[in-house]
DNA sequence: ACCAGCAGTGTTTTT
DNA sequence: CACTGCTGGT
């Protein structure tokens, strides 16, 4: 993500591009697009040779899009129709850039160097890092993630005392949120604002501190930095020109999920370069050179997308911008991709059939010609771990049956629910890899040792000095800091320079001392990681920056010492975080602090830095988005989780949770599973769940019910409120489900039958919360044991080594399953 | 300045 | 449940 081999980017264009042995044979040989065409559909094809000012993909949902991006820039190089630096791609996540640069050098070799491949705000981080300078900020700026951005505000709610009229913290970050999206600031939309209303006043007055807040801290937070780009190019029509000559094809994915800022920033990026009211004369001073004529056209667009996987209303995704993609560029060329080359029609048919019950959509029908393939298989458990287990023995019988761990997923609607899926799966032996959720980057001690970098890379965000001046414990309190702050504000200097002053600030000999050793810890880390010489600092420095820091601040001690044994994993965390700047400066020799604290800010859920090879994926539908895999279980299948709750009230929810539905069915190549829970633990209780209602949308021959909600009824009780409770539009007796359960099932045998008098008490959320700890209970084939869900079996075979020691039994009546010595719930016979 | 313990509270998805 | 914020004691 560094900046080190871009030029500057007026100058760009005209830089030489070394020619590869794909340019010359293409240039002797037959039309250079020919391998390029190579197994594409007609409309394929079509997507990628046409030529013209605006193009709108609609590209369904495994339809090969990707491909034809891909083979779409690799023709524009390959036609010499465009440098690499001429190219702009903007993608989703960071990992799909990667993938898609990777995808674009295998095509065309090396040449594709150059090209802008990035996210949004990656490319508006690259953008403003140069520009900071035109409007009050510096190169140095740092991002504020959304977790920063809450603290703030929560301070600025309190001395506002904007709670007293019901602004909470959280719903002042959201509304702000919202209104940067719209590309609105405090001033605009205080014009539009009914004033009289003390609420609104009091939040504008919040508002508005919070950007002067982010200004003097030389910070963005992650809409600032869509939003501020827009109003740089809007201000400074000169350095948009720049960008407009330098980009001449710029590309965007996923464009159904673009908000109004996106949509505002690529009109910016379009236009003709100097077509923006009168261009300063002569004194504007800028140093274009300018070796073309005036009559440039804007830059062509292509955009792909499909309004069907639109699933980020809630940040402000606005489908309009690509429904109205036609009527936005006159003359825009639109092709459709409905061919799909991922999933059997079984699966197809199923998603179609959903998402057909949205109305107000253009219709749109995917099909395959690879065949039905398998049915889909619903499963009902009692409860979330009945459910979880039956997603783990499922998953075994797979990779018995050949399917490897890393082309397994399983979906679920909210991040919580992946604890009763880990639980299960630690116990299972299942190797998985939660995608997302709780994030490294989230944990308190990596957010410190984040703040001091940022305390030395950008020594006006005092946010992050706040945090960390009494991290360790220097006996630096909230009167302290008042004291600091206050000294600051007098003397007109920043909070950094205060702590330089710290005799000057009339505090105890031992907390001056505390506050003196904090600034000289900071200044040697700075000196290291940017040199006062000039010099460019050494690729490793920021490692070392870090450990220096985490070092001499006496974090490391402190965490040492503790008693805590949590504290050791935060040791480990750190390492690793250590480890993280270290690989950074492997793969970016010239990166710089910044550049890793920005790389760092911009990860995303899907990016994931490992790879998931060799085991299961776990993850949100939302982070489930652009992958696929050959089996996908969609768990939790049940009202209010999908669609949730929350979103049944608001305007389009329902709708939005269809579709979030959809792409969880879309991602499966060759097997579905649809599982749900008869009941759930939503907080401390435990509540009765109900089918959700898409899975009557499902044509009933397309799914084969292992167990449906009516065998579970029948056998739990007094539960079947559950069941015949039917909402609105459930006229569905043809549906998946009815009282009886007898129509399912009894063709085929259950893969993992359960202990005979199950019933919801019994299997309801019956995980321990306690760890167990089987010590070094020593087990060898042919031993019998007692398990306490599965009953008794036989060890068939012992893997692995120590703590991850390895159980292969077979249950009397449960069947195969594999179990983690150490934990499992067993005892030996 | 710091800590332990208690009460209250929210409870979706994310660059 | 899990997390935050507050209180009262040291």
């Amino acid at each position: 993500m560094t900046d080190a081999h871009a030029a500057a980017p007026g100058a760009a264009s005209l830089r030489p591009v070394v020619l590869d042995a794909a340019h010359v044979t293409g240039e002797a040989g037959p039309r250079p697009d020919e391998d390029l065409l190579q197994g594409l559909n007609p409309q394929q094809r079509e997507a990628v040779t046409y030529r013209g000012q605006a193009l709108l993909i609609v590209a369904g949902a495994g339809s090969g899009k990707t491909s034809v991006l891909t083979r779409r820039i690799a023709s524009l190089l390959r036609g010499r129709e465009a440098w690499p630096s001429q190219i702009l791609a903007i993608t989703f996540t960071n990992k799909a850039a990667g993938e898609m640069r990777e995808r674009v050098e295998q095509l065309v070799g090396d040449t594709a160097r150059g090209m802008w491949i990035s996210t949004f705000h990656s490319a508006c981080v690259r953008i403003l890092r140069r520009e900071a300078e035109q409007f009050g900020f510096t190169k140095s700026f740092t991002i504020y993630d959304s977790g920063d951005s809450r603290a703030l505000i929560k301070r600025l709610v309190k001395e506002h005392e904007a709670d007293a009229f019901g602004l909470t913290p959280a719903a002042t970050q959201s509304k702000i949120s919202k209104l940067k999206n719209e590309l609105a600031d405090a001033e605009s939309y205080a014009r539009s604002a009914n004033l009289n209303d003390p609420a609104e006043r009091v939040f504008v007055e919040v508002f508005g501190a919070y950007q002067r807040e982010l200004q003097k801290a030389n910070a963005f937070d992650f809409d600032d930095l869509i939003a501020q780009t827009v109003y740089l190019f809007r201000a400074f029509p000169q350095v948009a020109d720049v960008y407009r000559r330098r980009f001449r094809h710029i590309l965007v994915d996923e464009y159904q999920d673009t908000n109004h800022a996106q949509y505002a920033l690529i009109h910016e990026l379009t236009r003709p370069p100097g077509s923006d009211a009168a261009p300063l004369a002569g004194s504007g001073g800028m140093m274009i050179f300018e070796p073309e004529p005036a009559a440039e056209e804007g830059a062509s667009l292509t955009v792909v997308g499909d309004s069907d996987q639109s699933i980020y209303a809630f940040r402000g995704a606005d489908i309009r911008n690509i429904s109205e993609f036609e009527k936005d560029f006159p003359g825009a060329k639109v092709v459709l991709l409905e061919q799909n080359y991922r999933s059997t029609q079984n699966i197809l048919s199923a998603a179609n059939a959903v998402i057909g019950h949205n109305f107000d959509r253009k219709d749109k029908k995917l099909w395959t010609d690879v065949g039905d393939g398998e049915k889909i298989i619903g499963f009902t458990g009692y409860s979330q771990h009945d459910e979880a287990q039956f997603v783990a023995d499922e998953i075994e019988a797979l990779r018995r049956a050949g399917v490897d761990y890393s082309q397994m997923a399983v979906f679920y609607r909210t991040n919580s629910q992946s604890r009763a899926l880990e639980e299960i799966f630690i116990r299972a032996a299942l190797p998985y890899k939660i995608m997302g959720g709780t994030k490294f980057y989230e944990r308190a001690e990596i957010k410190d040792a984040l703040a001091y970098l940022v305390a030395v890379a950008n020594p006006a965000d005092e946010m992050a000095l706040r945090r960390i001046i009494n991290r360790p414990r220097r006996g630096i309190g909230d009167v302290t800091i008042e004291t600091i702050s206050r000294y600051a504000a007098d003397q007109q200097i920043t909070f950094r320079d205060a702590l330089a002053n710290s005799s000057a600030l009339g505090v105890g000999p031992k907390i001056q001392a505390a506050i003196a050793h904090l600034d000289a810890v900071l200044a040697e880390a700075s000196e290291l990681m940017l040199p006062s010489s000039g010099e460019l600092a050494p690729p490793t420095a920021v490692a070392e920056g870090l450990t220096l820091l985490l070092n001499k601040s006496g974090y490391y001690d402190a965490l040492r010492a503790s008693k805590d044994a949590q504290d050791e994993a935060r040791i480990e965390n750190l390492d690793e975080m250590v480890a993280v700047a270290r690989e950074f400066a492997r793969n970016n020799p010239e990166g710089t602090i910044l550049d890793f604290l920005t790389e760092v800010a911009l990860v995303s859920d899907a990016d994931d830095l490992e790879d998931a090879s060799g085991s299961v994926s776990l993850m949100t539908l939302h982070t489930a988005k652009g992958l696929e895999y050959d089996a996908v279980f969609l768990t939790g299948v049940e009202e209010d989780l999908i669609p949730h709750r929350i979103s049944a009230g608001e305007p389009g929810g329902p709708q939005e949770e269809r579709r979030l539905f959809y792409v969880g069915i879309t991602r499966a190549r060759k097997r579905l599973y649809l599982s749900l829970a008869m009941t759930r633990a939503q907080f401390g209780e435990v509540s009765v769940a109900m089918p959700s209602r898409f899975l009557q949308e499902i044509p009933v021959e397309l799914l084969h019910w292992r167990q449906s909600p009516g065998d579970v009824n029948s056998r739990g009780g007094t539960q079947s409120r559950a069941l015949n409770a039917r909402r609105g539009s459930g006229s569905g007796s043809g549906s998946g489900f009815g009282g009886s359960g007898k129509r399912y099932g009894d063709d085929l045998v259950p893969l993992a039958r359960r202990e005979p008098n199950g019933n919801l008490e019994r299997f309801a959320n019956k995980i321990p919360a306690k760890v167990r700890d089987n010590g070094d209970l020593v087990l060898a084939p042919g031993d019998r044991i007692r398990h306490d869900d599965f009953g008794e079996g036989r060890v068939d075979a012992v893997t692995g080594e120590g703590a991850k020691r390895v159980a292969h039994v077979r249950f009397d009546s449960a069947g195969p399953k594999k179990l983690l010595i150490k934990i499992a719930p067993i005892e030996k016979l």
